[in-house]
DNA sequence: GGACACATGTAACGGGTTACATGATTTC
DNA sequence: GAAATCATGTAACCCGTTACATGTGTCC
């Protein structure tokens, strides 16, 4: 986060140094209204994890960052002997935050670190029913992402979802959550399959097997696509 | 990376303090072959970056960690006048290897961090241009994963790839990096495709086509696929 | 009265990044 | 002889994690 100079120009504010990508994630969510930290905690545990994952003590330290950068304020409010911080964005911080949103993005592409990945790679160092082991495990942990979005897409059919006024915006995020998890699903019970008919094979089937998945993916040509070509508009 | 006790323990070793996955990835790769730092970034600047992204100077620097822990060894080599290090993994870096192998993983699940979600979450703080041009950057970016992809498939099916021989096993990361690239390709292009219809439909236009894709997506139920049920095995 | 969720932090550590530096070799 | 790529690092910095600490409110 460190030093952080903001100059007025002619065209808004342009910053000197900037946020981290966690700062400008909890400065979006105070400019759409006030949050407690555990409130911040929370939306971070249930709906931020899996494109932001952060650590819970860090979603109370950042708030405290923006304060004292004069992006934020916080208001202590009282529930009966017990406190909480209440975060609201400042001007300063909204200009901030409207001139992120104004500039490109520092990663275009999402950034994925899959260690199961790195284990099917060295997997032939070991045996098959470590690999299955692997597999099995990542499935496992992707139905909690499953059921959450099932929550999330329940809550905004229902109409009772905190952000129901952003809801078509938000739907092009539970589009890529929902792709996300149905990859991670499909891919790895497709895998467990295949791993368990290899003892089964020949080394000419397996070998077949693998140039088959070669020569198809990724599927080739995208062409007569929206707007063709470079650019970043 | 830090300390790092061996343990000779009944069955083998057992390592009181492990090593980042970082430093497993490359005592992977050097249990397959002697490499130089400079394959080894070139590695993972080509092929690894995409589930296990490691700024360069790193990948010159934890081969000699390893080197200090006594799980590899340096040779160096002359090219002319020019100089280059070779590592091997030592029958230690072996053992410690096969141990971690052995273990369950410690992230099953992949870890996305994805800045463009961030930016499609606060769009409504912006201008719908901005938020096509932050699709358009996803998808123009994603164009470069794609084509290595298809690098990499062409590799194999001319039988000409690196490790050939554990073209089984590699064709699971393949179908997992085609997925993802296609996932990422036809996200960013549907929704780039949503978005520009947006100023010509009405209010309740928009709010059906939201709500149609919370009530279809995640596709519900998964019932009757391979070993039902939690555990890791 | 015990367990559990609520609520909010702090301190230390370190893995990884950014930025920089440098020289050799090949290609045009 | 300029440019690109090969090849290998070092130093500083810091963001985020891990681990710990502490008290409140509520449910049974």
């Amino acid at each position: 986060m460190l030093r952080f100079g903001v100059v007025r120009g002619p065209h808004g504010v342009e910053e000197r140094m900037s946020l981290t990508l966690t700062g400008y994630a909890i400065l979006g969510h105070l400019a759409l209204k006030p949050w407690t930290t555990y409130e911040l905690a929370e939306q971070f545990r249930k709906n931020l994890r899996h494109y932001l994952p952060r650590a819970e003590s860090q979603i109370y330290l950042v708030p405290k960052q923006l304060v004292a950068l004069g992006l934020a304020s916080v208001r202590t409010e009282r529930i009966g002997r017990r406190s909480r911080s209440v975060y609201e964005i400042t001007p300063l911080g909204e200009e901030v935050l409207r001139a992120w949103l104004q500039r490109p993005p520092d990663a275009r592409g999402p950034a994925l670190e899959f260690e199961a990945i790195l284990r099917v790679m060295l997997a032939p160092l070991g045996e098959d029913d470590r690999l299955l082991a692997v597999l099995r495990g990542v499935r496992d942990d992707n139905q909690e992402m499953l059921r959450i979005a099932e929550q999330i897409g329940d809550d905004y059919v229902a109409g009772r979802a905190p952000f129901q006024r952003f809801a078509l915006h938000r739907s092009i995020m539970h589009d890529f959550l929902c792709s996300f998890a149905e990859l991670v699903d499909d891919w790895s019970t497709r895998s467990i399959a295949r791993v368990q008919r290899w003892p089964s094979m020949s080394p000419d089937e397996r070998e077949a097997e693998a140039i088959a998945i070669y020569a198809e993916r990724p599927r080739r040509a995208s062409a007569g696509r929206e707007g063709r070509g470079r650019g970043t508009t």
